[in-house]
RNA sequence: GGGCGGUUAGCUCAGUUGGUUAGAGCGCUUCGUUCACACCGAAGAGGUCGGCGGUUCGAGUCCGCCAUCGCCCACCA
């Protein structure tokens, strides 16, 4: 068979990688590439549970990095002939939002207002935050978000992610804003959500409730203040404390049920420094007789070992710290003397710093201050995204069962993470850590304005006060609901507020309680339930470890309460980005390059081969080297390809069984077949980055050895034998090259694609090792070894000589074993072709491989 | 305090169930050029595999202890 002219035709005269992002993203999209096809069933679909970016926030390089991993697994599963469900969400619910809307505006929400239709936000954002209703705030976000997200879409697109663009979602649109009222509702109606009047985690700043996996712990300079509590015989009992602003908190003192010490003060009273309050010394396990003096002040509420104590003594409540961080003004009918009840007004309204501060001159006054202050540093819980320390307050909130609280529900939601396929899977163990170290229910009311509103009313009493017993929940058909605005079943608008009207819930729910269903959200729970039926539970959750706790464990949990299953069958963890300093990369350093610089500079495929080097897992360094080294593949990919396809490698050739005769060639397929072999096993186990490395490997083998050995061969004409031979063999192994690095570098595999096969590399076929193999039948990949080994000699003797490749070679001795002799002989002509060798002598016998040289004189 | 992961060449990292003289890329040194590729090619130097002990015919690989870095979790007196 001639060459085609047709295909050298196609072949540009100077390739280049530069611009042809753009040029592919509209082929890909006109001609709907990635599109998803609902009709297959759910056997025929992979889908992915694709984690929605915060679009509030800046794209970096991490972004890129665990992005690209995904897709290369979308791509081969595309590949492999998966129908790949794979949505883009846009996480815009959330306070990161609510800060940025009100900011660019120069809003504020105030739910109590009513919607406004007409209202218009400022061209600039005024000094005075302008007061609007929730609708109004919520529909200034999405008008800001709408904004981001395009920015988001161009950067995925420029990376290559082979989404369908046609399914986007956003975390806070009438649909997810549906699901999650409706999740809810169904979570109330069978039990699994209820409310409760209990201590809280509370943030002063942010004014709203934060569940346990907002939390962390920070380590802070602290004080131990040595106070002494007074007998009623007149003796002192010494305590060390952190928190001498909360004595007049205090409700008891405690010491370990087995400290001799304390022992013969169980059961007495002893009254407080400054306040003169009678409370009891009590015994408990928790108290540490190492810790302090042994003994320790229980105050309401100091920490969660206080709340602990507080539940199990079934001790009074005596709370003096408000929402707003500031001592309560009003003076606690417990303090009783005149000299006490001055000393809590001294106290009253100051922040918790300066309460500190004032009650340490106190007790320095009244000699209750015993020696030093001492201090220390001790972690100290903070809300994640906050800066003050959380305090505890009592107050009414929404929780969601989640195992904190109940055995069996643990051990079945554990059971849940032992069911997903983990990669890699030690992941595994931060879940089970998480779930087995649950101490309560999970909290989702927030008491900020932007997110997805509980709802629910409540009927208000004669007196105007709230019913929490028996909230109205709205008809489904009505979801999604704001309960500020809108009015529920059988009451009218003037009875909000009303006595024997009702209110609406005015909290929001945690943004997990959203984000936990994005399943549901993307594929369709509720509102497209054929959709649904086809792509859940999901193949795939791709996520960031440290969100193990929040996005991942919560979404196990909904899933398991709503369908009875695991949301997915396989999680995918992407490491961190770390800057040189092996830190985790920060914005705040100033060493965050912008993504769509780094795609502009090294090409997307450069950018995605560092990505993919990084192993499942694994914090990554930012490596520029990577991919420049990238960029230089995808350059090798597109000039290997022009030359092997301009030798004339026509696709008709590709898997000629009958063509495929010579030796080496066969011992190239026999190569490629495990090439092929290895690298969709890695596939298949999620590893993108050793299937990279593999193919990577054999490519460049490939170019370096095979390629220059069957150069002149490949040369002859058309009817030899030998040359028919090596073109089939290069069409054959540059097509599977090409698909087998389309996951990974899919922009320049389309390019070189394009010159010589029909459609989308993308939608192409992922080989298989069978089909190599089916077409050359047993070749020995030893041969190749050995080839390259005296090939690699050759070079080095002129390399030695400093002479050029070019120069001939007058004899080459080759000594070796029986075996390899007898293999090299079928590759003489091959070998003295490249190596210039005018006279190649083999000699077996020998014990190893040695190879002499005499070069032409210049 | 409990747990997970890492520690291999100057740098970034591979090393699959233990098997002959430990690999790659970058960087470095030397040489080569224009008939695929200078956004290039060829060759070379460079490592007591964190430390100690153990199992084994054989350990980078398995076991124990220690050191060190990172992370996750933990009741703040």
């Amino acid at each position: 068979m001639e060459p085609s002219n047709t295909t050298s035709a196609r072949l540009p005269d100077k390739p280049s990688i530069d611009g042809i992002e753009k040029a592919w993203q509209q082929v890909w999209d006109e001609q709907g590439t990635y599109r998803f096809d609902r009709t297959k069933t759910r056997e025929q679909i992979f889908s992915i549970d694709t984690p929605p970016p915060t679009v509030s926030g800046s794209l970096h390089v991490g972004h890129v990095f665990s992005y690209t991993h995904t897709d290369t697994i979308a791509r081969y599963q595309r590949m492999c002939g998966r129908e790949v469900f794979y949505p883009m969400g846009w996480d815009d619910n959330g306070l990161p939002t609510e800060r940025r809307v009100q900011n660019y505006y120069g809003v504020r929400c105030e739910p109590t207002l009513h919607y406004d239709p007409d209202f218009e936000p400022p061209a600039e954002p005024g000094k005075q935050q302008i007061p609007i209703s929730r609708r109004n705030f919520v529909e200034l976000c999405e008008r800001l978000t709408e904004e981001d997200e395009k920015v988001f879409e161009a950067l995925w697109r420029q990376l290559g992610l082979s989404v369908d663009w046609s399914m986007t979602y956003q975390t806070i649109d009438e649909r997810a804003r549906a699901v999650s009222q409706r999740a809810f509702l169904r979570n109330l109606s069978r039990g699994e959500a209820y409310q409760a009047e209990a201590p809280t985690l509370w943030d002063v700043s942010f004014r709203t409730a934060v569940a346990q996996a907002e939390l962390e712990d920070r380590e802070r300079d602290s004080a131990y203040h040595a106070i002494t509590f007074h007998r009623p015989d007149g003796d002192v009992l010494t305590i060390d404390t952190t928190r001498p602003e909360l004595i007049p908190a205090c409700v008891a003192l405690v010491a370990h049920p087995d400290d001799e010490r304390y022992q013969p003060l169980f059961g007495s009273t002893v009254r407080t420094p400054l306040f003169d309050v009678e409370v009891p010394v009590l015994a408990h396990r928790l108290a540490d007789p190492e810790k302090g003096t042994g003994i320790a002040m229980i105050c309401t509420f100091g920490d969660t070992t206080d709340v602990t104590w507080w539940r199990e003594l079934n001790l009074p409540t005596r709370a003096i710290i408000g929402r707003d961080g500031r001592v309560i003004a009003d003076i606690p009918d417990v303090i009783t003397s005149p000299e006490g009840r001055t000393a809590y007004a001294r106290l009253a309204g100051s922040t918790v710093f300066t309460a500190k501060k004032t009650i340490v001159e106190m007790l320095v006054d009244s000699g209750d201050l015993v020696g030093d202050i001492r201090p220390i540093k001790h972690p100290v819980k903070f809300y994640e995204k906050g800066d003050k320390p959380l305090e505890i307050v009592s107050t009414r909130q929404w929780y969601i069962r989640n195992g904190g609280r109940d055995e069996l529900l643990r051990e079945r939601l554990l059971a849940r993470g032992a069911e997903l396929h983990w990669h890699p899977p030690h992941m595994k163990v931060r879940y089970d850590n998480w779930v087995s170290g649950l101490n309560g229910d999970w909290l989702i009311s927030r008491q900020r304005f932007f997110g997805v509103p509980l709802p629910l009313w409540y009927r208000l009493d004669a007196h105007g006060e709230p019913v929490y017993d028996d909230p109205i929940v709205p008809p489904d058909e009505a979801l999604p609901i704001d309960p500020q605005s809108e009015t529920p079943p059988g009451f009218s608008e003037e009875q909000r507020g009303a006595a024997g009207g009702f209110m609406g819930d005015p909290d929001i729910m945690d943004t997990w309680a959203t984000s936990s269903l994005t399943p549901q959200i993307a594929g369709g729970w509720s509102f497209d339930d054929d959709l649904f039926a086809r792509v859940f539970p999901m193949d795939l959750r791709p996520q960031a470890h440290e969100i193990i706790r929040t996005w991942l464990f919560s979404s196990v949990v909904r899933a398991n309460a709503e369908h009875d299953v695991v949301p997915w069958t396989h999680i995918g963890i992407s490491g961190w980005i770390l800057d040189p300093d092996r830190k985790k990369m920060s914005k705040s350093k100033g060493n965050v390059i912008t993504p769509m610089d780094l795609l502009d500079e090294y090409g997307s495929d450069g950018v995605r081969y560092w990505a993919a080097s990084g192993r499942p897992g694994t914090d990554t360094a930012f490596d520029i080297g990577q991919m420049k080294v990238g960029r230089r593949l995808a350059i090798k990919v597109l000039n290997a390809s022009k030359f092997v396809i301009g030798v004339g490698a026509d696709a008709s050739l590709a898997f000629d069984a009958t063509a495929i005769t010579e030796p080496l060639d066969r011992a190239l397929m026999a190569r490629l077949a495990n090439v092929v072999d290895d690298t969709t096993r890695a596939f298949d186990d999620y590893n993108y980055a050793r299937a990279l490395e593999l193919t990577e490997t054999f490519f460049w083998a490939f170019t370096d050895d095979y390629v220059e050995l069957v150069k002149e061969r490949a040369y002859r004409l058309p009817s030899d034998a030998g040359a028919r031979s090596a073109r089939a063999t290069l069409a054959t192994a540059l097509s599977v090259l090409h698909r087998l690095f389309a996951p990974i570098l899919p922009f320049v595999t389309e390019e070189v694609w394009s010159w010589w096969q029909e459609g989308s590399v993308h939608r192409a076929q992922w080989p298989t090792a069978d089909e190599v193999r089916l077409a050359v039948g047993d070749g020995d990949a030893r041969l190749l070894d050995t080839v390259s080994s005296v090939l690699g000699d050759i070079r080095k003797a002129k390399s030695d000589a400093k002479a050029s490749m070019r120069t001939e070679v007058n004899r080459a001795e080759v000594r070796g074993t029986v075996e390899q002799v007898a293999i090299l002989e079928h590759a003489r002509g091959d070998l003295s072709a490249v190596g210039r060798i005018a006279k190649l002598e083999l000699v077996g016998g020998a014990s190893e491989l040695a190879v002499s040289v005499e070069l032409a004189e210049n």
